[in-house]
RNA sequence: GUUCCCGUAGCUCAAUCGGAUAGAGCGUUGGCCUCCGGAGCCAAAGGUUGGGGGUUCGAGCCCCUCCGGGAACGCCA
């Protein structure tokens, strides 16, 4: 920080307007000059600010380096205290200030009588993980989901399950089973305007809500929504809050009317529509026309939304609302929260749209419409297999129940790093080979890291934590204390910048840290206060490793 | 046509408020198990940060422009 102030400081000097009439040549010249002249100078402050620093004792050293200063602290007294820290804040460590706030996260928008695919693991990886790092960096965090079991989809599904399937049954183990109705139905009913026909009769009697279409609809949704319980399960992943499209229909109908009395909403061509622009009196097409109901009076996603997004701020206490959706739904959300705010609810201004771009195949983007997508559960046995292979080789005297369970831990952990591990802004093109690899920059690699700090405390001695003695730091150990201590800042940042791929990148760095120390630094062959300090610097590797990983969702086994 | 996102090593990606010599993984080449578990470690090679202007003491990052790729934009979710 005081480095910037040196360089600041010395634009006030010197710079006088450049003379006129120079050529090209010589302006540069001229600026090189002035250029090398402000470093000479930011050198010169850093060098005084050092010099007054180093007098009064609170660094260990002040340097001044390139027009920065450096200060230093007193590693061995840095190093006791941190260690000291971790050990007695354990799981909590890397946690930030409590917030008074509640934010609520909405992701995992699943569709029930569909299955999932791995473009929703990108989606359930990042808002996990963004609740879980909200959470640790002190906000009351409320996880929820929004599942989609009503639509276009499941009258869809019902018409061509009445229709070619109905002596089957339902099945709450077998997403593939709900998902070839789904895309059998959907191409026939495109291809055929008898049957097309027979869909929207059965949604007009959906609307009207005829009993033996109720029914139907409730038998099959209730098995459905087993299966997601099941899928979510197998992610470990627990919402606090479930929401249903099907609860926010009739309410939504209630939005639609509300925005038609006040004059907000117009009909055009039999659908009430919200012209965005027109009404905020924008020059340039900004947000558009919002639709808000079929011409015939079907509800769409958007009538259901409005309503939603009143509901969260009307039943929470909550000060925020977030929804983890992929990209493509930006105008979208736009709209929505812009014709509440028309309405003149505020809190559609707490409401934010945390984009990501969406998982795509290299042969093009994914769509359960045209059946073209990667299923979960078919890409989750691939990577269990892959990974059972691997711990039987590495592990062969290992029961193999406890196989089992490592494999899937590894498994699970190799699937969401895989899908947290670029920005949100960065499409992610699917690929088998990359996502089954077990090395470098990757869960395993970081879970290993754990393991084998979990045998040496296992191993070792307890560590006398009143008598920690910092002398004589290695430049490695000094890294791995650093990392250590890193660990809140980039919590913190996550948080603020609602970017897990923060967390994901310091757990690596931890581990390769980690692994540095592991092959420089014997532990267990040490002796005396060099040992009992390798041992405090093992157990806070393994525990902001731990902590740092569950974040992530992925579990940080004892062995592997 | 309007708007948004991306472009960094052969490939996949990092880079904190604009800050010091742009870093990792994979792949390639060469090393390291009598030693806490080799899913590991060390080293080498690999860059005009898509091109061109500009702002700044300083630009991968900000502004303009061009090129390339992707997306959204009235009855899908």
């Amino acid at each position: 920080m005081a480095s910037s102030v040196c360089m600041q400081l010395t634009r006030s000097n010197g710079s006088a307007p450049a003379p006129e009439g120079l050529s090209k040549k010589e302006r540069q010249e001229l600026r090189q000059k002035e250029a090398a002249a402000a470093r000479e100078r930011a050198q010169n402050l850093a060098e005084q600010v050092a010099s007054k620093l180093s007098k009064q004792g609170l660094f260990a050293d002040v340097q001044a380096q390139n027009g920065f200063v450096n200060m230093y602290f007193d590693t061995a007294d840095v190093a006791r205290r941190l260690l000291q820290g971790v050990h007695a804040t354990a799981a909590g460590y890397g946690r930030g200030a409590p917030k008074t706030e509640t934010v609520m996260v909405e992701y995992g928008q699943l569709n029930t009588h569909k299955d999932g695919h791995v473009g929703h693991l990108r989606n359930i990886s990042l808002g996990d993980a963004l609740s879980n790092i909200l959470t640790h960096d002190g906000y009351q965090v409320l996880k929820a989901t929004y599942i989609g079991d009503i639509g276009a989809h499941v009258m869809k599904w019902l018409w061509g399950y009445r229709k070619w399937h109905s002596h089957e049954e339902l099945r709450a183990d077998d997403g593939r089973w709900w998902e070839g109705i789904y895309v059998e139905s959907n191409r026939a009913i495109g291809d055929n305007p008898e049957y097309e026909r027979e869909y929207r009769e059965l949604f007009a009697a959906w609307d009207r809500r005829e009993p033996e279409v109720v029914e139907l609809w409730n038998r099959t949704r209730d098995v459905s929504l087993r299966y997601l319980h099941y899928l979510f399960d197998q992610l470990d992943v627990h919402f606090d809050v479930w929401f249903y499209e099907s609860q926010f229909e009739d309410p939504g109908r209630e939005v639609v009317r509300e925005l038609l009395e006040k004059g907000i909403a117009e009909v055009d061509q039999g659908a009430p529509v919200v012209r965005l622009d027109q009404k905020l009196g924008l020059e340039r097409e900004t947000y558009r026309t919002l639709i808000l109901q079929r011409s015939d009076g079907t509800s769409l996603y958007q009538t259901k939304e409005l309503a939603l997004t009143r509901a969260k701020f009307e039943g929470y206490p909550i000060a925020r609302a977030l929804n983890v959706v992929d990209v493509r739904q930006t105008l979208y959300f736009q709209q929505v929260f812009k014709t509440l705010e028309l309405l003149g609810y505020q809190e559609a201004v707490k409401s934010t749209h945390v984009p990501y771009e969406y998982v795509t195949l290299a042969t093009g983007a994914m769509s359960s419409r045209q059946g073209n997508v990667v299923p979960y559960a078919e890409f989750a046995a691939e990577l269990q297999e892959r990974a059972l292979a691997t711990v039987r080789v590495k592990n062969p005297s290992m029961p193999p129940e406890q196989q089992e369970r490592v494999a899937r831990i590894v498994a699970q952990g190799a699937m969401k790093f895989g899908m947290l591990d670029r920005d949100n802004t960065k499409l992610l093109v699917f690929d088998r080979e990359e996502a089954l690899d077990f090395d470098g920059f990757s869960a395993p690699y970081v879970q290993y890291a754990h393991a084998r700090a979990c045998r040496i405390l296992e191993q070792g001695p307890e560590i006398a934590w009143e008598e920690l003695r910092a002398a004589d730091l290695s430049e490695v150990e000094t890294n791995l204390l650093e990392t250590i201590g890193g660990f809140t800042d980039s919590v913190e940042r996550a948080s603020r910048e609602l970017k897990p791929l923060h967390v994901v990148t310091y757990a690596y760095n931890l581990a390769r840290s980690f692994n540095e120390f592991y092959r420089e630094s014997p532990v267990l062959r040490s002796e005396g206060d060099t040992r009992n300090l390798r041992l405090a610097l093992v157990y806070a590797s393994r525990t902001t490793l731990a902590n740092a990983l569950g974040l992530l969702g992925i579990h940080a086994p004892e062995v592997m």
